[in-house]
DNA sequence: CTCAACTAGGTTTTT
DNA sequence: CCTAGTTGAG
């Protein structure tokens, strides 16, 4: 036996469900309790004083960043690196499809599509089925192909089960369509992952029992968000007998039902609930105290979750002190709630707490929705305080990013029909609609891929001699670089394939702000890959695929850069801050519109909200406004539910911060301010309001320009009109749109 | 075939 | 507000 001393920095419950490493086990966590702490200690024990080898221990995770995160820990714990499985579900399956693809009849270089992916292949289909895709959209069938494999509902038994009426059965073709894509272009998508991993090991017993064998120590982390097929995965390798026919399951999950914030994307709240009657014999472990926020957070987090139903008994509690009260501050709209935000990070930085030390990590700023962080970015800007924006537009969605990863897969996938459509006149090489459909076809008759077309010189010669000749240059292109790519670095891959095709000179030639910040963008891309062969120089072009096909933006952020981070409720979760301010508390945004479809969408919000508020160590700020411009329409709008479920108590002052100054383009009356009262909230008035909404809204905005005595005028200006309120433009209607402008146009009389 | 100009539609959350 | 798709002129 090692020494055990490390385990003495846990409490009782976690180091008792650190040490109980043999059955099932169930640890329920909840926030800021020191999971992860706890998991790492575990593996730490079963390796250390367990004697078991890392190579029999399994942990998955959902994000990259968690998976880091953990492998990290536990190799501080137990020293040297370890090769161990530390993986996210989708980085698992891939690792275990790639050495068994043959088995499943996918060529050993599949590749794997990601959502934009997804779409185009869609959309092709619908084109080819005459499907409008005004009437239905390709994430309306996406939507429902996710939710089939999900629930391991193939196409065949979607048309066994759903073939009735005229809908049903266009679904169902294009799903058995876009499957045969999928498989034609040796490709598979992010469910598919799970799904063909799950099918391999039913159908081949000797392959799920090498893995069962290998995997004798199974973790998983955030359990409340695994899906039907995630579960039955983890259920197939836990469910092991050993030589003499015991049962092992030695599988401890974890997680905490009140931080279930996925259901929409299929997670099943009852494998959580469930465990003791799934995996019988399980020994349930809570932990219940929170060492990350002050009682006041905490007491405002219970506060709010209390009101969801159907949770597993537990309640969060702390030894540390009450801390400063929640601010909430309601503004005039969400210019004003960003100027505030800014201000008060100003005002904490330069105070007592922080005593101007600089440090902005420490704040986050976590909306629901990634369209709000726009102004979020205006105000920090202005006021010269560092940001970084995590989600969004993913970087790898950028279309310089996508159109040479498309290169390289092509190099790497030559099936990849999708990447070679995206580059075959990227950069312009004089290929149209005409010339892509005649290969199409040919494709299509000889069954081959579109690639292999190329290839046919008899084919090419048939077009014009610039097209063919550009055509043989790409082929030419793509089969060097197939070749070389055994013994090349992969930078010097990506740069020949970003010279050699013409990629790059194209958009030297264009000499606009956005070629140049393209090919800023393709500069960084090349130093990720640099960074990527730094790590492993032996790294290949198929390695290095398979490492970015599955990186969430998210995942891509450095932690150490000073700046607030801003980012969705949901990729926040899992993380901490010391600062920490919650935005947009309206019903409509926070609980969103769509909680209100389903039976228990309001309550998944909740949890939301709960997660967002037990991100907090030290400070919480919710911000409401009323008045909101999104998606380019000005809207009021009226405080959260969540706000009215919170206690009062807990809010600084009777819940009203004053403001501390105004926004100085004084686009506003000061009578204007002045809160609404709290009233309970009503869902069916609710509901009925939201019909009324528009119409009303429009009103409401007619009338919030100017009040009683204002002095108002309006000119024609162009084929606009402007409207004018004592001497000040508030806006220009411009044909059926009303456009607010920024200050600095001329008053009327100058027009 | 390419480019520019315009229109229409869609906007939660992610591996 | 965005962007993706369409249209029409060169």
């Amino acid at each position: 036996m090692g020494r055990t001393d490390y385990l003495d920095k846990l409490n009782d419950k976690q180091r008792e469900a650190a040490m109980c490493t043999e059955g099932p086990l169930l640890i329920l966590a909840g926030a800021g309790s020191g999971k992860t702490s706890t998991m790492t200690h575990r593996i730490a024990y079963l390796i250390r004083e367990m004697d078991v080898s890392p190579y029999n221990i399994l942990a998955v995770t959902f994000t990259n960043k968690a998976a880091k995160e953990m492998r990290e820990r536990v190799q501080k714990l137990i020293g040297e690196g370890v090769n161990m499985w530390i993986l996210t579900f989708h980085s698992a399956c891939l690792r275990i499809l790639r050495r068994h693809a043959e088995v499943l009849d996918f060529g050993r270089d599949f590749a794997v599509y990601d959502p934009t992916d997804q779409k185009t292949v869609v959309k092709n289909i619908c084109k080819e089925l005459n499907i409008d895709t005004k009437k239905f959209t390709p994430s309306y069938f996406l939507g429902i192909i996710s939710h089939c494999k999900e629930n391991r509902i193939s196409p065949k038994e979607y048309n066994a089960i759903y073939g009735t009426d005229f809908k049903e059965q266009m679904v169902g073709n294009v799903y058995e369509r876009y499957d045969s894509t999928l498989r034609k272009n040796n490709a598979m998508d992010f469910d598919d992952l799970l799904l063909k991993t799950v099918e391999l090991f039913e159908q081949n017993e000797d392959i799920l029992e090498q893995y069962q064998n290998r995997f004798r120590y199974i973790m998983v982390d955030e359990y409340q968000d695994t899906n039907m097929i995630q579960y039955t995965f983890v259920k197939l390798l836990a469910d092991a007998r050993d030589r003499d026919g015991n049962v092992r399951r030695n599988l401890c999950v974890v997680g905490d039902d009140d931080q279930c914030i996925y259901q929409w994307r299929g997670a099943d709240i009852r494998n959580i609930l469930e465990f003791e009657k799934d995996f019988p014999g399980a020994k349930t472990v809570k932990l219940e105290q929170n060492y990350r926020s002050t009682a006041n957070i905490l007491a405002a987090a219970h506060s709010v979750i209390s009101h969801n139903k159907g949770r597993k008994a537990k309640k969060l509690w702390t030894d540390a002190e009450d801390g400063k009260k929640i601010i909430y501050y309601n503004a005039d709209d969400e210019k004003d709630e960003a100027y505030f935000i800014a201000g008060e990070i100003n005002r904490i930085e330069g105070g007592s707490e922080m005593k101007g030390s600089g440090d902005y990590r420490q704040f986050a700023i976590l909306y629901r929705t990634n369209a709000q962080s726009r102004t979020f970015e205006e105000a920090l800007s202005r006021r010269g305080i560092p940001y970084r924006v995590l989600g969004g537009l993913r970087y790898y969605d950028r279309k310089e990013i996508k159109d040479m990863m498309c290169y390289m897969r092509l190099v790497q996938n030559r099936a990849d029909d999708l990447a070679l459509v995206r580059i075959i006149n990227e950069p312009k090489r004089g290929i149209g609609g005409k010339t892509l459909e005649k290969l199409r076809t040919l494709a299509q008759v000889r069954g081959t891929s579109l690639f292999d077309v190329l290839l046919d010189d008899d084919v090419i010669s048939s077009f014009s001699s610039k097209v063919s000749e550009n055509l043989r240059t790409l082929a030419g292109l793509i089969e060097t670089y197939g070749i070389e790519q055994e013994n090349m670095k992969l930078s010097d891959l990506y740069d020949g394939l970003l010279v050699n095709s013409g990629y790059l000179k194209a958009l030297e030639d264009q000499h606009t702000v956005e070629a140049e910040s393209r090919i800023e963008n393709l500069m960084e891309f090349k130093s990720v890959i640099v960074g990527y062969e730094k790590e492993d120089p032996n790294m290949g072009l198929a390695e290095f695929m398979e490492r970015i096909a599955l990186l969430a933006d998210v995942d891509n952020h450095d932690s150490e850069e000073n700046a607030v981070t801003l980012m969705t409720l949901h990729s926040a979760k899992g993380l901490e801050f010391p600062y920490v301010f919650m935005p947009g508390m309206e019903d409509g945004l926070f609980p969103g519109w769509r909680a209100f479809d389903r039976e228990d969408g309001l309550e998944e919000e909740r949890r939301l909200c709960y997660v967002g508020i037990t991100r907090a160590k030290k400070r919480l700020w919710m911000t409401s406004a009323r008045m909101r411009t999104l998606y380019g329409r000005t809207d009021y709008t009226r405080e959260s539910v969540f706000l009215h479920e919170l206690d009062q108590n807990l809010l600084e002052g009777d819940g009203i911060y004053e403001r501390k100054e105004r926004r100085e383009d004084g686009l506003f009356r000061d009578g204007a301010s002045g809160r609404t009262p709290i009233k309970p909230f009503d869902q069916l008035k609710y509901a009925q309001a939201q019909t009324k909404k528009k119409a009303a809204a429009m009103a409401a905005a007619a009338a919030a320009d100017f009040a009683p005595g204002d002095k108002v005028a309006h000119a024609k200006f162009g084929e606009g009109t402007v409207l004018e309120v004592n001497g000040k433009v508030i806006r220009i209607e411009f044909k059926d749109q009303v456009r607010k402008l920024a200050l600095g146009i001329a008053p009327i009389e100058k027009l």
